[in-house]
DNA sequence: GTGACTCGTTCACTTAAGTTAAGAAATGCG
DNA sequence: CGCATTTCTTAACTTAAGTGAACGAGTCAC
């Protein structure tokens, strides 16, 4: 499980065996049963979260409503928006499968901020790479259909469809789940 | 002008003013034109953009129509995807009206870094809150319906609807100009 | 095993966005 | 100024998503 992290973190730098070992003995490893909330609605928290293994996914209530808007699987990087501008949470996390995550809190990247000016390097790089994947995301979102967005997702994550509830996938697609089986249906139909 | 770059930096650091003449002797400002074009799909650059007056935008040409995606307006900070990943450009970048930037590219940004460690500090700390925001406009714009977009931005960037084509607006919210233009009139009737 | 729930699908109906086309209003340019 | 172009609006029609309801399949708890 460790090595899942340390190639992660080798794709932007290197890291000595001391570092690897400072690093070790943070106790970043928890394993996470399906169904476990990560964080809550209104909450704060200081943690940030690495998918191993498994899936999480952040979801909000809107009149009663769950509506997932995003899911991180493996090698994915969740740092709440809650850890940046300090105040409550605007949504949940939670885990859609029995999952493997780092938790680390920010006086841990701190620590290691400081030991390790590297670590902040790798969080810049990171972070840049993030928004800048984030926004072609979100450009895609905007100037596509629904349908054209699930068969995108069909290309692009096929597993995602596989490990996770229609409902859920529906509202990640900005939909209704009766809209998602319908279209479904529609895609089946053309095909034939 | 220089003091709206310094005002904005000093949210994230504090410069001396050994910092601030290293920085001012970059050459960074420059004037632009209304329909500029700063950047286009095929093209690398390195150049990084930051609005101290006027607006730019992101737009892509799908099928010969611009979908316009994102503006940047007073205070905002674009790092085009193809500068982070050294692909060409997905994406169409230009001048929405006569504005002052200031480009900076990679080169410079190294120079600074590896003279003033804390521009990368900076630099983190801007992109880790750039993600986070994004991460909320994106579900925001992901749970709710055409109208209630156009009634967001109403609140949240009234100035956007003043200052820019309602053409550019329509595929910034997700929707064709026709029906922003129904969506208006609908909302107009609706007060009265 | 039975009843309660959740989940996915289907259907009929409503509502709103896409499409195509036309014309009015505003803008730009020679 | 006047002509051309772009931008915005309106309208009629098509298409697809939202809504409310019902049903069957699968899951869970007792």
């Amino acid at each position: 499980m460790e090595n899942i992290l340390f190639d992660f973190i080798s794709k932007y730098i290197s890291l000595s065996e001391v570092e690897k070992n400072a690093l070790l003995s943070l106790g970043l490893f928890h394993s996470v049963k399906k169904g476990t909330v990560l964080l809550k609605e209104g909450q704060k928290t200081q943690d940030s979260f690495f998918v191993l293994k498994g899936c999480i996914r952040v979801y909000y209530i809107i009149d009663g409503e769950e509506k997932t808007t995003a899911f991180y699987t493996e090698m994915d990087v969740l740092t709440p928006h809650c850890v940046i501008n300090k105040a409550p949470s605007e949504y949940f996390i939670s885990c859609v499968e029995d999952s493997i995550l780092t938790v680390s809190n920010s006086d841990m990247g701190v620590e290691m901020n400081s030991k390790f000016p590297k670590f902040d390097i790798m969080c810049r790089m990171l972070s840049e790479e993030l928004l800048a994947k984030q926004r072609i995301d979100f450009d895609k979102f905007k100037t596509t259909s629904p349908e054209q967005r699930y068969l995108n997702l069909l290309q692009k994550r096929p597993d995602l469809i596989q490990r996770v509830p229609q409902h859920q996938l529906a509202s990640y697609l900005g939909i209704k789940p009766q809209s998602l089986s319908r279209l479904r249906a529609r895609i089946l139909e053309k095909k034939s």
